[in-house]
DNA sequence: TGTACATCAGTGAACGCGCGTTCACTGATGTAC
DNA sequence: TGTACATCAGTGAACGCGCGTTCACTGATGTAC
């Protein structure tokens, strides 16, 4: 809240930050500017000083909750991949499926973009084909197709694990499915 | 538009069945009272002889439009279900990808719904089981854990070949799932 | 069968509300001298 | 180093708009006689 130039950045990245965690729990259409605004302690009107509209904010927004998910999956620390095995068990974990707020953007938002226009389309594209290429490396195949089929399994699970209320039944789907995709490894190497 | 009561369950009907059109299209937060009505040539203070809320209509419209799906995707005629590899093959087709507006109603819909009140949520959750179900079933598996994957896969991949821009991958995407889905059969039985 | 009347499906003006956006402002920042 | 001033980050009142919802109404329906 100071007015120093330092302060203009920080509270801009603040705002951008929130609105990523935010349309990640809640979708695209859960941000207003007023809302938001309040939630990072700053008034709606200085909104515009940041950003130009707030569709302008949506799409980088939308921008920022994929890369830092995509961030998280991929190469952890020092270049080094992260395996197969983990990947594939984090991503159809429980602790992901109950905290959407920090999980998978994706997942989160692919619906609601696939009615978007298509820059929106496209850049969550590019994200999604990141994504196939990071698992396809870590199974070490010549082509993506396992890669393609485990994005989509374990899109699809997590998904379908959030809307059931029996979460037993939640469990099951989240733990049938993650032996199915890691199966998938077995067939090329052990 | 006419008066007789007839005219009032066949308006209720075409209020609804719209409504399920659109949301299948555009999402939950995609229909407004007004618009919805204007598209079934009435105006909008006719929406209340309906139904209490705005709300109300978009349960029920929720539970047409998965039921819809349910019924093109389940027994076709006489009780005779559909092969596994004939609801695979619709399910991951070109066409389906590209016509919201009548498709299933689960991959449109189920991210919004995770993040809806339990009672919206337990309505899909029963559509989902038995999507999952009719699969097994068609499957002849003991257990129903190979329908679990494949209905994972399957609206995993749906909804990620709809973000797509690029049409050939959006259809390798589909083409390259469906044959692993469509695989899981030769396992149990050929 | 014909008339008189109650019912009620649908109309459209009006409401309060939250939204995105604008703008005159205030007061801290940071620069020119 | 100290002062005087321009800049500009953030404030909050105000705007028009579409939303859900209400309500007095109109006129076709359908029933009672």
């Amino acid at each position: 809240m100071g007015h120093s130039q330092a302060d203009k950045a920080n509270s801009r990245e603040r705002i951008l930050k929130e609105a990523a965690t935010q349309i990640r729990a809640g979708g695209l259409a859960s941000i207003s500017v007023g809302k938001l605004m309040r939630s990072v302690n700053l008034t709606h009107g200085g909104f515009y000083g940041h950003f130009a509209s707030s569709s302008e904010l949506l799409s980088e927004a939308i921008e920022l909750a994929l890369s830092e998910g995509e961030l998280k999956g991929a190469a952890a620390d020092a270049g080094k991949t992260r395996g197969y095995s983990t990947m594939v068990r984090g991503y159809l974990s429980r602790t992901h499926r109950d905290s959407r707020e920090t999980g998978c953007a994706i997942a989160a938002l692919a619906s609601e973009v696939s009615r978007s226009d298509e820059g929106t389309r496209s850049v969550m594209e590019s994200h999604v084909e990141s994504f196939i290429a990071n698992i396809a490396r870590t199974l070490n195949t010549e082509n993506d197709e396992d890669a393609m089929v485990a994005v989509s399994a374990m899109i699809g699970a997590l998904t379908l694990s959030r809307v059931f209320t029996d979460t037993k039944r939640s469990d099951a789907l989240l733990r049938v499915v993650r032996d199915h995709v890691l199966a998938l490894n077995l067939k090329d190497q052990d």
